[in-house]
RNA sequence: GGGCGCAUAGCUCAGUUGGUUCAGAGCACUUGGUUUACACCCAAGGGGUCGGGGGUUCGAAUCCCUCUGCGCCCACCA
C-alpha cells in the first residue's frame, strides 16, 4: 500500500481526532459495562491552557484511554469553573479600559458584561485540549455556573443552614484590600518579608512620662483603644492602673493587663487594636474595649485617620512614623522579618477586619473524610503517599471555612432580608420560598418581593466546585438519577497538590455530606511544571512555553511523551523541549519502522527461516514480560515507568531486535507467516501505547489493515497477558552477548558488516544453539563450527566460560591478545576470591536464606570455569 | 515557630521486605559508521566512596543516630 514517507502530525492528528468525534467514542452513557470515571479539574473559564494543564490532562487522558482498551466504561467529563475571584479580577481590569468603573454599574449590568466575557472565551482552553488528544465526553461539558450547577450550589447551601452548619457571623476575616472581599485562610499566602518596627512613645497621662510600644503598622495607632502589659512584668507595676494618651488624636486609653504579652518581646508593651489584630480584637474582647476602624474597605485611612484621611495604608504609616518623628515620640526603628499574609489571587497584602460573613461549621464534616483517607480501611488513596501527613494535618487543625465573598460574579447568597436587623433574614431557595418563610417568621401576611433584599455577597468559588463529581451527574438535584447510581463514585482524580485543601479535602467532605460516599478512589497527584532551572513556569517570568506552539512543533504525541517521560506522582517536573523532540524522534521512529515492513514483498511460498522464527517466539516471551511490568506501574500510577518500559520494548527489543532479525536481504521478499506474526505483533505494540501516543497508533493501525469504525484502535482490546518463556529470554541474552563481542572484533579490526567472517566455538557451557542462526545473520558469519581446541591466528572473545575465535587474514597481535587474556584472567580471579572469602564465612552460610547461598555458590562455579578458559587460551598462545 | 519530605552518573530520576538483576535507566557526552526503514539513525564506550561522619549486621544506597545542604506544607506573637 501506498503511505507516505514522512509522517505528518498536524494532518493526521485532526484527521483522526475528527474520526473519532464523528464515532462518539468519548462518549459515554450508562451501560452493563464497569465504569471508570474522572472528572476533570475545572480550569478556570477565561484561562488559557499551561504547562500545568498539559500534564495533568495528558495524566488523565492515558488512564481514560487505557480504560477503553480495557473495555471498561469509560467516562472523563469536562468543564470549566467560573473562578469567582479571578474572573472578576479581570472583567473589571477589562471594563476599566474601557472607562467603566464596576462600582457604576448595577449587579445585573456586571453580571451581563462578565457573561459576554464569559462567552467570548470560555470555550478556549476546552479547544486547546482536544488539540492535545484528550478524549472527553464533550456532550457532558458543564460549567460551575451552568443554571443547574447553581441550583446545587444553592441547594446545599440552604440544607446546611437548615442543618445549623452554616452561620452569619461578626468575625475578624482575611480582607483584601484589592478585591474588595474577604478571603478563607486557604487563600491567605504568608509571605516572609522585612519590614521596620517602629518604637513610639505615649505619653502617661497627668504624668511627664511616656510608655514605650512596639509596632510595625503605626497607621493603625489611631485605633488604639489600650494599651497592654503582662501582670506579671515587674518592671511595669508601677504603671498599673493608669492611663496614656494616644499620639496623634489625644485620646485617652487604659493600661490594661493580660497575659497575652510576652514579656521578652519588643518593649512588653503592647498597643491594643482590636480592629486591625486577631489577637487585639481577642484581648478587646476580654476587656471589653471600644472598637475603633480607620481603614476604609479599599485600604486607605477613613475619618478616623484625622488628617491621614484619604491615603492608602503604606502611605500614612511613612507619614504617620515622620509625624511621630517630627514630635518627638519615634524613639527608634528597628528591621524586623516577619510572616505577611497576602492574597493568593491579588497578592494584595491582607488586612485583618471585622465584619459580617458567612461561615461554614467544619469540625463534624471533616470526620466521615478524615476517616476516608488515613482511617484503618480507606477507601480513598492518594499519589503519593506523603501527602496524607499534609491532608492529616490540616484536617485535624480546621477552622470554619469563610464561604462568602463581597463579589457579584458567583452564585448569590440565597440569604433573604426582611428587616435591618442582624438576624432580620430567612434562607431559601428562591423568592417566593422566602417569601412564605418571613411571613411566617414575621406574622406580616402582606410581605411582597420587593420588601425582601437578598444578600449582595456570593459565595466562595469551591463551594461550587466541592460538589463537582456529584453535579456533573445532577447527583445533588436528582440524588436517584441513573447516572449518578453508575458512575459515582468516580475512579481516579489527577491535579495538582496545590489544591489539596481549596478542592481535593472539600469534594470528600461534601461527598461523604451528600451521598454518604467518597467521590473518588484515588487521588493522583501531580507536581509542579518547572523549568530547567527549577524555577516556577509563570507568566511574569515568561519561561512558559506557548502549548500549543509546543504541540504544533512536536505534535501532541510528541509533547505527552515529553511531558510524561520524567514525570513521577508528586515531584516537580523540569520541563525541557528537549524531552518532546524525544517524544517526536520516538514517533518517527515508529513511523519508519512501519514503512519498512511496508516495503517488504510478501512471498508465501518461500519457509520461514529458522532465526525469523525463534526470534518471534522470543519477542513474544519479551511483549509479556513488559506487559506484566506495565500493569504493575499502573497499579502505582507510575506512568512514566510504564511509557519508558514500553519506550525500551518498542526502540530496543522490536526496532532495534526483532526487525533487523526478521529483515529480508536486500530486493527478497518476506515469508508470510513471519510476515503476518510481525504484524500482530506491531499490533499489540500499538494498543499498549495507543494512551501515550493516540494519534500516531490510530494512523498506523488504520493503515495496517481496512478497519471498520468499531474496529478502531481506540477501541481495540487490551492484549492479555500470555505464560512467559523464561528460558528463551536468557537464551536470547546470552546470544546478544556473543553478537556484542562479534561487533566489538569486527570495530576493533575495522571488519566492515558487509564481509562475512568465519567462526568457532568452544562450547564450555554447553549454550543451546537456538539462537545460532540469529547470531549468524546478525554477525554476517559465514558459518558457526563448534570445536575443542583452540584455533591459531584468530581474535577472540569469551562469554561466560564460552570462547569465540574469529580467524584473520593477517598476523594477530599476540602481545595484545595476552595482555587482554591476563588482564581478564586477573578481574575473574579477584572476583573468585571475594565470592569464596564469603562462602568461607560460616556466619554468612549460616546465617543468609539458601538462594543466596546457593547463587554465590553458582558465581564460584561461572568464575572457575572461566578462569579455566581462560588459562587455557594463554597456555595456546605460548 | 511546628510538621513533612529529599540528597544515587554531567542532567532528570528508578532502586518495593537489608542478600537473588545492587550500583541501574533515559537523556547528554566520547569514538566509529553513507549496509538498500529511520543521521529524528546504528554500533561501541567512558562516567558514581549512593551528601559527610558514626552505629547495628556475616552483609547497608536500603535500618538507626548525627551533621550539612535543599524543597514543600502549616502557623494570629506586636
Amino acid at each position: 500500500m501506498q503511505i507516505p514517507s514522512k509522517y505528518d502530525a498536524s494532518k493526521v492528528e485532526s484527521k483522526w481526532y475528527d474520526y473519532w468525534m464523528n464515532n462518539n467514542y468519548f462518549h459515554s452513557k450508562p451501560d452493563e459495562r464497569e465504569p471508570y470515571t474522572i472528572v476533570i479539574p475545572p480550569p478556570n473559564v477565561t484561562g488559557v491552557l499551561h504547562m500545568g494543564h498539559m500534564l495533568n490532562n495528558t495524566i488523565q487522558d492515558v488512564l481514560i484511554r487505557r480504560a477503553r482498551l480495557l473495555g471498561k466504561n469509560a467516562c472523563w467529563v469536562p468543564g470549566t469553573d467560573h473562578a469567582s475571584i479571578a474572573t472578576e479580577a479581570k472583567v473589571v481590569a477589562k471594563l476599566k479600559e474601557q472607562g467603566i468603573d464596576k462600582n457604576d454599574l448595577t449587579r445585573d449590568e456586571f453580571l451581563s458584561h462578565a457573561w459576554d466575557w464569559t462567552h467570548e472565551y470560555g470555550g478556549v482552553i476546552l479547544e486547546q485540549l482536544k488539540k492535545l488528544g484528550c478524549s472527553c465526553d464533550w456532550d457532558r461539558t458543564k460549567f460551575t455556573m451552568d443554571d443547574d450547577m447553581s441550583e446545587a450550589v444553592i441547594k446545599v447551601f440552604v440544607d446546611l443552614h437548615q442543618k445549623g452548619l452554616i452561620y452569619r457571623g461578626y468575625r475578624m476575616v482575611n480582607w483584601d484590600p484589592e478585591a474588595q472581599t474577604t478571603l478563607s485562610d486557604e487563600e491567605v499566602i504568608h509571605e516572609e518579608r522585612t519590614d521596620k518596627l517602629y518604637y513610639v512613645k505615649y505619653q502617661i497621662e497627668d504624668e511627664n512620662e511616656y510608655v514605650t510600644i512596639a509596632t510595625t503598622r503605626p497607621e493603625t495607632i489611631l485605633g488604639d483603644t489600650a494599651i497592654c502589659i503582662n501582670p506579671n512584668d515587674e518592671r511595669f507595676t508601677n504603671l498599673k492602673g493608669k492611663k496614656v494618651i494616644v499620639p496623634l488624636c489625644n485620646r485617652t486609653i487604659p493600661i490594661i493587663e493580660d497575659d497575652y504579652v510576652d514579656i521578652e518581646f519588643g518593649t512588653g508593651c503592647l498597643k491594643v487594636t482590636p480592629a486591625h489584630d486577631v489577637n487585639d480584637k481577642e484581648i478587646g474582647d476580654r476587656h471589653n474595649l471600644e472598637v475603633i476602624d480607620v481603614l476604609n474597605a479599599d485600604g486607605s485611612m477613613n475619618s478616623f485617620g484625622l488628617h491621614h484621611e484619604g491615603k492608602d495604608r503604606v502611605v500614612a504609616r511613612k507619614d504617620v512614623s515622620k509625624e511621630l518623628e517630627s514630635l518627638g515620640l519615634l524613639v527608634k526603628t528597628e528591621s524586623i522579618t516577619h510572616n505577611v499574609g497576602t492574597s493568593e489571587r491579588t497578592k494584595a497584602v491582607i488586612e485583618p477586619r471585622l465584619s459580617d460573613q458567612w461561615f461554614l461549621k467544619m469540625e463534624d464534616l471533616v470526620k466521615p473524610a478524615i476517616e476516608a483517607v488515613l482511617g484503618e480501611n480507606a477507601d480513598i488513596k492518594l499519589f503519593p503517599k506523603k501527602f496524607e501527613n499534609t491532608y492529616r494535618h490540616w484536617m485535624e487543625n480546621i477552622r470554619d471555612w469563610n464561604i462568602s465573598r463581597q463579589l457579584l460574579w458567583g452564585q448569590q447568597i440565597p440569604a433573604y432580608f426582611y428587616g435591618d436587623g442582624k438576624e432580620d433574614f430567612v434562607v431559601a431557595e428562591n423568592v417566593e420560598k422566602a417569601i412564605e418563610l418571613a411571613k411566617e417568621r414575621t406574622g406580616k401576611s402582606n410581605l411582597k418581593a420587593a420588601d425582601l433584599k437578598q444578600d449582595t455577597d456570593a459565595l466562595d468559588t469551591w463551594f461550587s466546585s466541592w460538589l463537582w463529581p456529584m453535579s456533573v451527574f445532577d447527583g445533588i438535584l436528582n440524588p436517584e438519577n441513573e447516572e449518578i447510581k453508575y458512575y459515582y463514585p468516580t475512579n481516579d482524580l489527577v491535579t495538582g497538590p496545590d489544591i489539596l485543601f481549596f478542592w481535593v479535602a472539600r469534594m470528600i467532605i461534601a461527598g461523604y455530606e451528600y451521598k454518604g460516599e467518597k467521590p473518588f478512589k484515588n487521588v493522583y497527584l501531580t507536581g509542579l511544571v518547572r523549568d530547567k532551572q527549577r524555577r516556577k513556569m509563570s507568566k511574569s517570568l515568561g519561561n512558559s512555553p506557548d502549548a500549543l506552539k509546543l504541540i504544533e512543533d512536536y505534535s501532541a504525541d510528541g509533547v505527552r511523551v515529553g511531558l510524561l517521560l520524567s514525570s513521577a506522582a508528586g515531584n516537580d517536573l523540569m520541563f525541557d523541549e528537549a524531552l518532546c523532540q524525544q517524544g517526536k524522534a520516538f514517533g518517527n521512529k515508529i513511523w519508519n519502522a512501519f514503512n519498512l515492513t511496508n516495503l517488504w514483498e510478501i512471498n508465501y511460498n518461500i519457509k520461514q527461516p529458522n532465526s525469523s522464527k525463534i526470534a518471534l517466539d522470543w519477542y513474544e516471551a519479551k511483549f509479556n514480560t513488559t506487559l506484566v511490568e506495565i500493569e504493575d506501574h499502573f497499579s502505582k500510577y507510575r506512568l512514566s515507568d510504564a511509557l519508558m518500559a514500553i519506550y525500551k520494548l518498542i526502540y530496543d527489543d522490536f526496532c532495534g531486535w526483532l526487525l533487523e532479525i526478521v529483515k529480508p536481504a536486500y530486493q527478497q521478499p518476506i515469508d508470510a507467516k513471519t510476515y503476518n506474526k510481525v504484524m500482530s505483533i506491531f499490533e499489540d505494540n500499538l494498543k499498549i501505547l495507543h494512551p501515550f501516543m493516540p494519534f500516531l497508533t490510530e494512523d498506523i493501525w488504520q493503515y495496517i489493515a481496512e478497519r471498520t469504525p468499531e474496529e478502531a484502535l481506540i477501541v481495540a482490546k487490551w492484549p492479555e497477558v500470555k505464560p512467559i518463556n523464561k528460558v528463551i529470554i536468557s537464551q536470547f541474552d546470552f546470544a546478544s552477548e556473543v553478537i556484542s563481542g562479534i561487533r566489538n572484533v569486527r570495530k576493533e579490526k575495522n571488519i566492515a558488516f558487509k564481509d562475512a567472517i568465519g567462526f568457532f566455538v568452544i562450547n564450555n557451557e554447553k549454550s543451546d544453539a537456538a539462537f545460532d542462526d540469529v547470531i549468524s545473520k546478525l554477525g554476517n558469519l559465514d558459518t558457526i563450527e563448534y570445536i575443542t581446541e583452540p584455533v591459531e591466528g584468530a581474535m577472540t572473545f569469551r562469554v561466560k566460560s564460552n570462547e569465540y575465535f574469529i580467524p584473520m587474514e593477517g598476523a594477530i597481535d599476540v602481545e595484545a591478545e595476552i595482555k587482554k587474556l591476563t588482564e581478564e584472567l586477573n578481574y575473574t580471579e579477584g572476583f573468585l576470591k571475594s565470592v569464596q572469602k564469603k562462602l568461607s564465612n560460616e556466619r554468612f552460610v549460616a546465617g543468609a536464606p539458601e538462594q543466596v547461598v546457593n547463587s554465590e555458590k553458582k558465581k564460584e562455579a561461572d568464575a572457575l570455569a572461566k578462569i579455566e578458559t581462560l588459562k587455557a587460551s594463554l597456555a595456546s598462545l605460548d
